[in-house]
DNA sequence: CGGATTTTTGAAAACCATCAACGCGGGTGG
DNA sequence: CCACCCGCGTTGATGGTTTTCAAAAATCCG
């Protein structure tokens, strides 16, 4: 048996065609019809495992692949000289990782694992392949990009005008609903709690914070009893709707 | 003759045919084809020319348009319950305003004119057919998309990372570059010198700062030689590459 | 030349950072 | 099975950055 951390969750089983790919009607490429499923696999190199923290990609790379996650939690982010870190989108299963290389000539941030992690690898340039000159296709990655500006936006209004505990909460409230959209909250209607593979460092790097305040914060919200923390890599929501009060 | 505030801007001819347009070479469907002009033009309503401070859009609101900045400057913006506010990006001449709604059903940020502004009006609905099931077209709107989500990027790690001079100073740099881009830093080359028309308060509201504390971070930079600030809605550099230097 | 807007300035306080130390717990190896 | 170690969370003291609120000074604009 594998190691305690990993076992949130499921057996991993990589389907051998794309068609049952359990993942892929969240992917940003969802729209493809059926008829190009045969293209898809045929660009499609293989999948790929890395170990909790490891690298998938580095900013500033060319790069030839792309990838999409299947399997495990991980993070897009931005370094600056002088080892600032700014952590810029937390990734679950489903989502792309290096759509960017599509149009920019390098990757845009780095990527890395915050659980042991599958993906699904494809050819960069055969991949442009499947997009280019089909509008089913180009449309429904044009609807993710814009969704995803989107939340880069609101994002942004944390970091401007945002107190730290608005930050944090609503940081927690958007992991549980993208895990939601997942179908991957499995105890959500249960008791309210939901895996959370992030340490208060990837918090703090995500909000602009440090994890001493990350922290402080957190116990805080505690005390007022809107929420239990992050044992055993877990967060428990004791009163959701009195969290999402607090978002402004 | 128009104000002095304007002075900056050539006279405006608005051209009758998209076909002579001198933004549109900047604008995000620039890489539409000649043969498409034509339906370009019969989806466009015309042109619409507000006064500074006016509203353009407003965010959460269904819009039936699309527009262009033609002239002028602009901003999009995101307010809170509360008053508060954050500033998203600010618009030059060719830059889109509203393009999210085709995808959004809602307008995902409210816009407003710096100066006197013209728009270039689409209808939304009927530009939509431009692109759908055009390749080419779509193709340029994806590389705006993902160019722009790289722009935003970087605004979240000056947010979450970077202290109050490296923001305005980057942030100055990058309106610099923009207006280079367009062709509008007329004077760039001749004293470094550019039109400017953000007030203090804007780049507080964009940074994530406070108006005072802009103006005490201005002092600084001044006092280090590396700017002369915005009189008469215009920046020198002194500098330019030592401001360059600080960016980290 | 006024009135309005924008910038500057000051003092006090809030918020968050920094740095360092401590503790807890799980995982490993003896 | 226990001891140790390491990663992570917690805590404290202190200081810096930025905010807040208010008011004065400068600038813009008609």
């Amino acid at each position: 048996m594998v190691a305690t951390a990993m076992e949130v969750h499921d057996p991993l089983i990589l389907p051998s065609n794309c068609a049952t790919c359990p993942v892929r009607r969240f992917t940003a490429y969802s729209g493809i019809p059926a008829a190009s499923i045969p293209y898809l696999e045929s660009v499609r190199i293989g999948s790929r495992t890395l170990p909790a923290r490891s690298s998938i990609c580095y900013e500033a790379a060319a790069s030839t692949e792309l990838y999409t996650l299947y399997d495990g939690w991980a993070f897009t982010y931005k370094l600056l000289p002088d080892g600032r870190r700014q952590i810029l989108e937390f990734l679950l299963p489903g989502d792309p990782i290096g759509l960017q290389a599509l149009w920019l000539d390098v990757i845009p941030h780095s990527a890395q694992a915050l659980t042991e992690v599958t993906l699904c690898v494809f050819d960069l340039e055969q991949f442009s392949g499947l997009t280019i000159g089909r509008p089913e296709q180009e449309w429904s990655i044009l609807g993710y990009l814009a969704a995803r500006q989107a939340q880069t936006e609101e994002r942004l209004v944390d970091l401007g005008r945002r107190t730290a505990t608005e930050r944090i909460a609503r940081l927690i409230l958007d992991i549980c609903d993208h895990l939601g959209a997942r179908g991957l909250g499995v105890r959500l209607l249960h008791d309210d709690s939901f895996p959370f593979h992030l340490r208060q460092e990837h918090i703090a790097d995500a909000l602009g914070l440090t994890k001493a305040h990350v922290s402080r914060t957190l116990q805080t919200l505690r005390r007022e009893g809107l929420v239990v923390d992050t044992n055993r890599r877990r967060v428990t929501l004791l009163d959701t709707a009195g969290l999402r009060q607090r978002l402004a």
